[in-house]
DNA sequence: GTCTATAGGTGGATAGAC
DNA sequence: GTCTATCCACCTATAGAC
C-alpha cells in the first residue's frame, strides 16, 4: 500500500465531515487508508498539522462558495446570492460550518495549535464579513437597500444569517433542512424590507 | 476529608466554567474536592449523571436571568430587559451559553448522554423563545412594536439576539466584552426600529 | 466513605528493523 | 515508507480492604 498526502488528506477530511475534528485520530485516519499509524508521520508532522490540513480545505471551499455569488447581475441579485451561498455552504458542510464559525479561537495567546487556528480563522470571518460590507456598499450604491453606514448593516446581516444558521445546526429550530430553508429566507426577506428604501 | 455532593457538585462547576465539559473529569473533581476519583462514585452515578448536574445548574441560572426582566413596568422595557438579560447571561456564563445554545444537541436517537442532554435542552430553547414571543406579543398589544406575528418576530430577534452574541463569543468579532455591549445594543436597537410602528 | 490496586480503553508519538 | 514494538499520558470504572 502507498499512502500520498492526497490520500491521507481525503480520509482525514471524510472522518472530519462524518463527526467532526475528534474523529480525525490517526489511527482512524491510517485504518481508512489502510497503513498503520506511525507510516502517517512520514507526511504529516503530526495530529495538528493534518487536522490544520483539512480545515484549511474547509476555509477555501467556504470562500469558492461565496465567491460565486459575484455572478449575479445587479447589487442586490449579488447580495440575495451571498446569502443563498451561505446558506448552501452551512447546510452541504456542517461540520466545517461549526469549526469555522462556532468553534472557539482564543484571542490572548494559548497554545500553538490555537494560535495558529486563529491565523487561519480570523482572514475567514474578517473576509466574510469584509464581502459582506461590499455586497452592502453596491447595494446602496445601486439605490436597492436605504444610505446608511455599509459596516452597521453588513454586521446585523451577518448576524441574522448566522443567528439563523448556527441556531439550526444545533436543531434549536427542530426543522428539518428543507423547511428550515423556508424559515431562512423569510427572515432574511423580513429584515432586509426593514433595510430597504 | 469528607465530600458532600454540593461540594463535588461546585466544584464540578469551577471546572466546567474554567474550561467547559472536557475539563470535568472525575480525576480533575476529585482532586479540587481533596478526595480520589473513585470516592466520586459514592455520590455520583457516574461522570454523566455529575457532568447533567452540573449543566442543569446552568440551564436554571438562565431561566432567572430572564425572568429578572419581568420587572420592568412596560411591555417594551420588559422585551428590552429581556435582550440585557439574554446578553449578561452570555457574558457572566459563555460556557454554559456554549453548551445551552452552540452545542449539537441529535434530533435522532442516538446515545443515552444525548438524548437526556436534548431533554433538558429542548425545553430552554423552545422556552427561551416562548419567553421572546411573549414579550413581542406584550409590545403588539401595548403599541411599541408593529402587528405582525408574533412568533415571526419572536424568532427575527432571537436570531439577532444568538447571532451576536455566539459571533462573540467565538471571538469572530475581535471585540473585548465591553466594546461588544455598544455593538450589541447599537445592532439591537438598529432591527428593533425596522419592527416599530 | 474513602482508600489502594487494578482492569481496560483511547489516543499521540518514537525507535529501530525491514 | 512502512512495519512492529513500545512508551507515555489520560480517562472511566470496579473490587475489596479499612
Amino acid at each position: 500500500m502507498s499512502a500520498s498526502p492526497q490520500s491521507i488528506l481525503a480520509a482525514a477530511r471524510e472522518l472530519f465531515l462524518e463527526g467532526g475534528a475528534e474523529r480525525v485520530t490517526m489511527r482512524n485516519v491510517a485504518e481508512r487508508v489502510g497503513v498503520t499509524a506511525t507510516a502517517l508521520y512520514r507526511h504529516y508532522e503530526n495530529r495538528e498539522d493534518l487536522l490544520r490540513a483539512v480545515v484549511s480545505t474547509g476555509f477555501e471551499q467556504f470562500a469558492s462558495y461565496l465567491s460565486r455569488s459575484l455572478r449575479g447581475k445587479t447589487a442586490s441579485e449579488r447580495l440575495r446570492l451571498s446569502g443563498e451561498a451561505y446558506l448552501d455552504f452551512a447546510l452541504d458542510q456542517p461540520q466545517m460550518y461549526r469549526t469555522i464559525f462556532m468553534s472557539v479561537h482564543p484571542t490572548g495567546d494559548c497554545s500553538p495549535a490555537q494560535v495558529r487556528a486563529q491565523e487561519q480563522a480570523e482572514p475567514t470571518w474578517s473576509s466574510t464579513f469584509t464581502f459582506l460590507v461590499d455586497r452592502v456598499r453596491d447595494c446602496m450604491e445601486e439605490g436597492s437597500l436605504k444610505k446608511a453606514p455599509a459596516r452597521e448593516t453588513g454586521l446585523l446581516l451577518w448576524v441574522a444569517v448566522h443567528g439563523l444558521v448556527s441556531l439550526h445546526l444545533v436543531n434549536a429550530l427542530g426543522e428539518p433542512d428543507a423547511t428550515f430553508r423556508r424559515t431562512y429566507h423569510a427572515t432574511l426577506a423580513r429584515i432586509v424590507a426593514g433595510l430597504s428604501p
